[in-house]
DNA sequence: GCCGTTTTCGGCCCGACTGTTTTCAGTCG
């Protein structure tokens, strides 16, 4: 079992403890735990079978140990099975719904015998939700227009097109006058491959003409909600819109608190409160001795001095912490590593020298091998490789040897033109099904660099699929694995194999990690490159474009790569040319 | 259920908004 089923299984665990009402710390500690698991790089199946002690691990312990001991073991879990003898699985559904938590999906259930979201939205049509003691008309409406919803949009939106669904708010409400001061905060400002919602942030001279032009967006589906300091709006898209409005002295605390991740956030409110001080989105707090132990309902938000939260560094600052970057907000030892003034220095898009894999019109390009060198060219590389499809896929127009060495010949006359740039040979070479290459030996042998991946036969069973990429790697030309896992984010999951033995095999033939910066693959993902990293693999961030304008998709690989930490010197193609062929052809 | 340079017991992040309430619970982020 792996750890994203283990971590799912967990997470079930959790919501149907809730409805159970059980002591919520309780439940917290299967989420922590189920959220830990799920972004381990290592897999916990091989811990188990070395019998490693799992409990040395973070939001682990002993029942956590035991419960993931056995689900590796007998893929089943016992609590799980006495869980849902007594509480429908399917109610997890229900409270996936806006506005239905653990205590109204209990009600549901007790009071209606509704076990499904099929159940429900036929009890909400009947009206027998509405009749219901805590629902009323307004909740069954909510109830059966998130149930269309529920349907509509699953996923969640990836990051591009997040970017393309907020430009033109931000470009609308920045005409409001009385804005002061407008940021993205949240999943998108730590740059999360996708996005649930979006978070907004703003300073205004009055908050409330400010709010009233976010509510009355032409674009927006519906108002959600709107109240004095916060909106929330759902764009036609789907895609959900929240818009703070603070106080000038609380915008960097306001930013750090809508920033996240929750996690990181509880860390740093802990951090507080051994200092005696309270952190809120409205800044840091002395505590006062009066207000201790007052629920926070009942507590003036402005209660004792405040001591900061005018910058986001003033916040980092009272909790002694250097400012950490948003990217790095995840509670994956961040904390500790800034404590120590030990953080790492990120790379940034300026760091890249180069791009390694684009495709022109040989094979499924759009732009032409002189069209794609300007591009390039434009953005300042030292290089970059042209990796057309090979002659396995037939359908993108892959290349045989023959129609190779005619490509070269034309290489040729471009690089002859532009000596402002240096074009490496190379192709993108199938991994057949047996783990061959699809390109002749002497073929590979003269070209500058072997980019290989996987394009067919996703459906192998997992031990001959890592046998297959394994195996082709241990070929001596081989330099970059690209799109290791193969995902599609919403569309397709990984192959099935042993990442970990991949990344070993690489690591021992010295052949690179492409992280595929092309916003629907991101592949290899965030925690998937923290490991790589901590193996000392090579890694090497590419657009994989297939027209001119694909070639700014780098940015969206860079940010991944600050997710996982990487500095410049653990990504090849920073490196200038020398340094470069010199890391593949010593 | 997890965790511990105060602790192996007693903590565990903080606040806004909604809907259905007569003073607040539930949900959400």
């Amino acid at each position: 079992m792996e750890n994203l089923e283990i971590s799912k299984v967990l997470s079930q665990v959790a919501d149907l403890l809730e409805v159970q009402g059980a002591n919520p710390f309780r439940v917290r500690a299967y989420r922590n735990a189920a959220r830990f698991v799920d972004s381990y790089a290592t897999p916990l199946r091989k811990l188990v079978a070395d019998d490693a002690d799992l409990t040395e691990l973070p939001s682990i312990g002993k029942e956590m140990a035991s419960h993931i001991g056995e689900l590796v073991e007998t893929g089943k879990l016992g609590a799980l099975d006495e869980l849902t003898a007594q509480i429908p699985r399917t109610l997890i559904d229900v409270m996936e719904l806006p506005g239905v938590g653990p205590k109204k999906a209990k009600k549901l259930w007790q009071d209606l015998s509704v076990e499904t979201v099929e159940e429900l939205e036929k009890a909400a049509k009947q009206g027998a939700v509405a009749a219901l003691s805590g629902f009323g008309e307004k909740s069954q409406q909510k109830i059966l227009s998130g149930i269309d919803q529920f349907r509509q949009h699953r996923s969640r939106f990836k990051i591009s097109e997040a970017d393309q669904l907020i430009a033109p708010l931000l470009e609308y409400l920045g005409e409001c006058k009385e804005l002061q001061r407008l940021e993205v905060a949240g999943s998108y400002r730590r740059r999360c491959e996708t996005v649930g919602d979006i978070d907004l942030l703003a300073i205004a001279s009055k908050a409330q003409p400010v709010m009233d032009r976010f509510t009355s967006y032409p674009q927006l589906d519906r108002v959600e909600m709107s109240g004095e300091t916060r909106g929330r709006i759902a764009l036609r898209s789907g895609l959900e819109v929240d818009l703070r409005i603070l106080p000038r002295k609380s915008y960097g605390a306001a930013m750090v608190y809508f920033s996240g991740s929750k996690e990181h956030n509880i860390r740093l409110r802990k951090r507080a409160i051994e200092r005696g001080l309270r952190l809120s989105e409205y800044g840091v707090f002395e505590i006062d001795p009066e207000t201790v132990g007052q629920d926070s309902h009942e507590r003036d938000p402005w209660a004792g001095k405040w001591v900061a939260g005018r910058e986001e560094k003033d916040v980092y600052r009272s909790v002694e912490l250097p400012w950490i970057a948003p990217e790095l907000r995840e509670d994956r030892g961040e904390i500790e590593a800034a404590a120590k003034d030990d953080l790492p220095d990120l790379i940034e898009l300026s760091d890249l020298r180069g791009d390694l894999q684009m495709h022109s019109t040989w094979s499924d390009g759009k732009n032409s091998i002189e069209e794609m060198l300007e591009g390039c060219a434009a953005k300042g590389y030292e290089y970059f490789a042209l990796t057309d499809h090979s002659k396995a896929l037939a359908m993108t127009g892959g290349l045989d040897a023959a129609k190779l060495r005619e490509q070269w010949k034309e290489i040729e006359e471009v690089q002859s033109r532009h000596p402002e740039i240096r074009l490496l040979r190379s192709q993108e070479v199938d991994i057949l099904a047996d783990g061959s290459l699809d390109l002749e030996d002497e073929m590979l042998e003269l070209l500058d660099l072997v980019v290989v991946s996987v394009h067919s036969r996703f459906d192998l069973p997992a031990a001959e699929q890592t046998k297959r990429i394994v195996q082709a790697l241990q070929h001596p030309q081989v330099d970059i694995l690209a799109h290791p896992t193969g995902r599609i984010i919403n569309r397709r999951p990984p192959y099935e194999f042993d990442l970990d033995d991949v990344f070993h095999c690489a690591k021992q033939h010295n052949v690179a990690l492409e992280l595929n910066a092309h916003p629907d693959r991101l592949d290899l993902k965030d925690a998937h490159l923290i490991r790589a990293r901590e193996l000392g693999l090579r890694i090497v961030i590419s657009t994989d474009a297939h027209r001119v304008q694909h070639l700014d998709l780098m940015s969206y690989g860079v940010d991944q790569a600050r997710r996982a930490w990487l500095t410049k010197t653990d990504v090849l193609n920073t490196l200038p040319l020398d340094g470069f062929l010199q890391a593949f052809r010593p």
